[in-house]
RNA sequence: GCCCGCUUGGCGGAAUUGGUAGACGCAACGGACUUAAAAUCCGUUGUCCGAAAGGACGUGCCGGUUCGAGUCCGGCAGCGGGCACCA
């Protein structure tokens, strides 16, 4: 058969048998997902002689259907776990759901139904969805965190972290919905007004328990070093948020009312103090809050800061705001000088010590709130090329190096040799010391919500706080609760909540609130390594498979979740669960699915599935006939209705299109925009291919021969080079380049017309190739493909092909040559060509001499194999 | 506001450590096959000038380093992620 044959090959007359019969792929996707699921392909099994690889995808929450977000996440970890497996790894990929949170409990207010019912349903759904994409997944290792049989354990650490002292209660704040009566999360203030209620938000203080993350600060600072495959941008995130800064604590003598003579602030600038022109404390310092009982201006002023929520972003973009109190405090270098002491709304309680001093000249939100309440700007840091004497600050601090003035003793020192005297002279008086402060805050984890892990702590008014007892776990959620009024159905519940003490048996209370459910996520890492075990964790089943080889997930998990999953995981060594003290040995974050936004007229966003085009070329609604205005890509969410369902897809085109589509042209890490065009481009591929494979049933068999003609040994040069370039570029995570890499090999293989034995061989040889490379990323085809072939055995049970190194080296190489860096001719040369030989050959171009017409060569840069560039007067 | 990214043809993107910008895919256009359409196959395709050879310009914007910059440095703009109770 020849290769025009094989390219034109439907509608052909090559015979009965040959015919091309159109791929099936709905049966035979179903075919292989049975045939792997019967032979227990992907079950991972602990096994010390091999060894392990753990890839694992942040899990999904069970919102409803699975997205395109999680299409292209899972597609993603499918192809590292089957190239893994085919390089003889013993990997381990699970799913499970993580169950808890409050999009069931709002789905329960709407449809008056329980959110374990809405969660169940939810998750059938979309295992059912998931399985359609054949992801090669251990499905017995599958977890739901809702479930008691994952919380217990929960539960069982809970009290073990209590024991040890990482656990701790104290006040602290929430946002407060005064209409609704009940407590919102940062997602459902909007504009400080409440999502539902519309009412106004309010700051209110509760109990609440948290967890000693700022224990481990300096560690999980640290470690972040050795993270070597995280992408740096997200361990820069985390050592941000973790924000070790070094500086002073100063203590300043108030004089005012009585009752508060001194006030401490941190402040990372010690050096600029002669450049303070005031203090400012926290609206929840206990200064303020003492004030405030007989200020009722104050009180106001206090209750107006919290108008805006609890978010940080909230509070630091609101207009500076300050009220200036009676105290004034003492300058502690300058005698006699007095500053103002005002309360700000900008100032965080929760760092440092919730009071600072104002250097205006050097800070930027002390300069905007010194200009609003007319407070001297006077600088004290010079820049290195400006003039002491007349040198201002405008609108812009200064935050520069430099060398200080107008400032005492400190004058003429640079920047970190102020601060170190200032600190000294502090500590020479009594008045301060050197101190380090992070801004990583303890992980509040009590929330007032029903669909959470219960809190396994019971209330006595005799003995206190007292733990479940661990016979006693788990405690588990009533089941008998209603969503007809907002607030904490626990709370409200006529029994649950009644329980005897377990130390001296009176009546008490259990904790009605529940646990944050990023605590569910920060463990189950672990709990797949032995999701059925009696214990959190079986220790040998950890020790074999942790830590994670490769997880991945989104970006905007780069900070909370990871951080806290490290954290959760040094808790559990530190009780002695784990080995390990970190969750991910390695990281990769994938960017978002996006897809343009419709809207009508009116605004109303509508899906895609609901327009068409008009003959006019113009977007219409279907339904209705209306204009649609086309908006920009963005992330797919439902809010603006840009969603592609991928079952549809999945239906139309098949998970091996889906799959393709997912991988192919963008970057993993790059947003990805879903177009129509897109997959069908993709599906195109998927057809080519299987044409590719029909017509090359005959040649089984037939061995390659050693001597080859020209163009079989390019082709099969190319198939070893297509197997190299793949295997790295799956290794660095480039999919988009190995898809590339494959449509050229299989470009080179369509476009391969030799006849005979030989290019039989090799183009069988070359098919296999593909075959193989495409198998981790279209595996229903690729297996389809494999059987036809004739082989037996399954293609995932085949090792990964390995490149000839024979087969790889080039014998000539292009050579560019330029005349001052611009490209005047490339030449063909023999690979290492020397550079007298390679510049005399770039000289004899005709192009080159042209450009060097009556000039001088001053000099020749030669660049082995790839360039030669002449540098002329 | 603060922290972190990203920006290359009509579009998605490719380009080892600074060394031929535009691989591969999509779209578009021209052609073949077909009664026709679809599908498939062949070809062209950064912009401008030119019949061609070739030339000039070109990687968000401004500037710098270098024989040579998409890549390094300084500044700016736009877009996106996160900001501790969305997950």
């Amino acid at each position: 058969m020849t290769g025009r044959n094989m390219a034109g090959e439907t509608g052909q007359e090559d015979g009965a048998e040959r015919r091309q019969e159109r791929y099936n792929v709905k049966e035979t996707e179903a075919r292989w997902q049975a045939v792997w699921e019967d032979r227990n392909s992907f079950a991972a099994t602990a096994d010390a002689a091999r060894p392990k690889y753990y890839v694992l995808e942040m899990f999904p929450y069970p919102s409803g259907r699975i997205h395109m977000g999680h299409v292209r996440n899972y597609t993603m970890g499918d192809v590292v776990a089957r190239y893994k497996r085919a390089q003889g790894y013993n990997v381990l990929h699970p799913m499970g759901w993580d169950a808890f949170g409050m999009p069931a409990e709002n789905a329960a207010m709407e449809q008056n139904s329980h959110p374990g019912t809405w969660t169940y349903a939810n998750i059938d759904t979309m295992r059912g969805q998931l399985k359609m994409m054949g992801l090669s997944l251990d499905w017995s290792r599958e977890i739901a965190t809702c479930h008691p049989e994952y919380y217990r354990h929960e539960q069982k650490m809970f009290l073990d972290f209590l024991r040890e002292g990482l656990l701790y209660r104290r006040k602290s704040w929430v946002n407060w919905d005064p209409v609704d009566n009940t407590v919102l999360a940062n997602e459902q203030v909007i504009d400080g007004l409440g999502w539902r209620s519309g009412a106004k938000v309010e700051r209110r203080e509760l109990d609440q328990w948290f967890f000693r993350i700022t224990d481990f600060s300096d560690e999980l600072l640290a470690a972040l070093e050795e993270l070597e495959r995280w992408p740096s941008k997200v361990r820069i995130m985390q050592e941000n948020w973790i924000g070790r800064s070094t500086g002073a604590r100063i203590e300043f003598s108030l004089s005012g009312p009585a009752g508060s003579d001194r006030l401490e602030v941190f402040t990372t600038r010690p050096d600029t103090i002669f450049g303070a022109s005031f203090l400012a404390v926290s609206a929840h310092h206990p200064l303020a809050g003492a004030l405030a009982e007989q200020d009722g201006a104050l009180k106001d002023f206090i209750a107006e800061c919290d108008r805006v929520g609890t978010s940080e972003e909230a509070i630091e973009t609101a207009e500076k705001m300050g009220y200036r109190t009676p105290w004034v405090a003492r300058h502690p270098f300058r005698d006699g000088e007095t500053l103002p002491v005002y309360v700000a709304n900008f100032v965080l309680m929760e760092y440092g010590t919730g009071a600072i001093f104002g250097c205006p000249a050097h800070d930027q939100r002390d300069l905007d709130f010194a200009r609003k309440y007319d407070l001297p700007v006077r600088p004290v840091v010079i820049p290195p090329d400006a003039d002491a004497a007349g040198f201002e600050v405008g609108d812009e601090a200064y935050t520069g190096p430099g060398r200080l003035a107008n400032s005492d003793f400190l004058d003429g020192l640079e920047v970190e040799a102020a601060k170190a005297e200032t600190i000294a002279r502090l500590e020479a008086k009594g008045e301060g010391e050197a101190r380090t402060t992070y801004r990583l805050r303890d992980w509040g984890v009590s929330r007032q919500r029903y669909w959470g892990c219960p809190i396994p702590v019971i209330h006595c008014d005799d003995c206190g706080l007292v733990p479940v007892p661990e016979k006693d776990l788990p405690v588990t959620l009533p089941d008998d609760v209603t969503f007809d009024q907002p607030g904490n159905p626990l709370a409200r519940h006529p029994t649950w909540k009644h329980v005897d003490c377990p130390e001296c048996g009176k009546p008490a209370r259990r904790e009605t609130d529940t646990l944050d459910t990023f605590v569910e996520s920060s463990w189950y890492q672990a709990r797949f390594c032995s999701p059925r075990s009696d214990a959190p964790v079986d220790r040998a089943a950890v020790d074999y498979w942790l830590p994670v080889d490769q997880y991945i997930g989104g970006i905007e998990h780069a900070i909370l979740h990871l951080l806290y999953a490290r954290f959760f995981t040094r808790a559990m060594e530190r009780c002695g669960y784990l080995s390990v003290k970190e969750p991910f040995a390695g990281l990769f974050t994938q960017g978002m699915v996006c897809h343009e936004t419709y809207r009508t007229e009116t605004g109303a966003w509508v899906t895609p599935a609901e327009i068409e085009k008009a003959e006019s070329g113009d977007w219409r609604h279907v339904a209705s006939g209306a204009p649609i205005t086309v908006g920009r890509s963005e992330k797919m969410s439902k809010s603006k209705k840009n969603v592609v369902d991928p079952e549809d897809i999945i239906a139309t085109y098949g998970a091996d299109t889906a799959r393709w589509f997912m991988l192919s042209d963008s970057p993993p890490d790059r947003d990805l925009e879903w177009t129509e065009a897109g997959i069908a481009g993709a599906w195109r591929f998927v057809n080519r291919l299987w044409r590719l494979g029909g017509s090359e049933m005959a040649a089984a068999g037939t061995p390659v021969p050693d001597a080859l003609p020209d163009a079989a040994l390019a082709l099969r040069q190319q198939v070893h080079r297509a197997i190299d370039g793949v295997t790295d570029n799956l290794e660095k995570f480039h999919f988009n380049r190995a898809v590339a890499r494959i449509y050229e090999l299989v470009n080179a293989l369509v476009d391969f017309r030799e006849t005979g034995d030989a290019a039989r061989a090799v183009r069988r040889e070359a098919l296999e190739a593909v075959i193989r490379l495409v198998g981790p990323m279209m595996p229903h085809l690729a297996e389809e493909m494999w059987r036809r072939l004739g082989h037996e055995s399954l293609l995932v049970e085949t090792p990964w092909p390995e490149a000839d190194p024979a087969l790889l080296v080039e014998d000539t190489v292009t050579v560019a040559v330029q005349v001052r860096g611009k490209l005047r001719a490339t030449i063909e040369l023999p690979r290492d060509t020397d550079q007298k030989t390679a510049e005399a050959a770039a000289l004899a171009e005709p192009n080159v001499q042209a450009a060097l017409e009556g000039k001088t060569v001053n000099r020749i840069i030669f660049v082995p194999n790839r360039i030669v560039n002449v540098v002329h007067g």
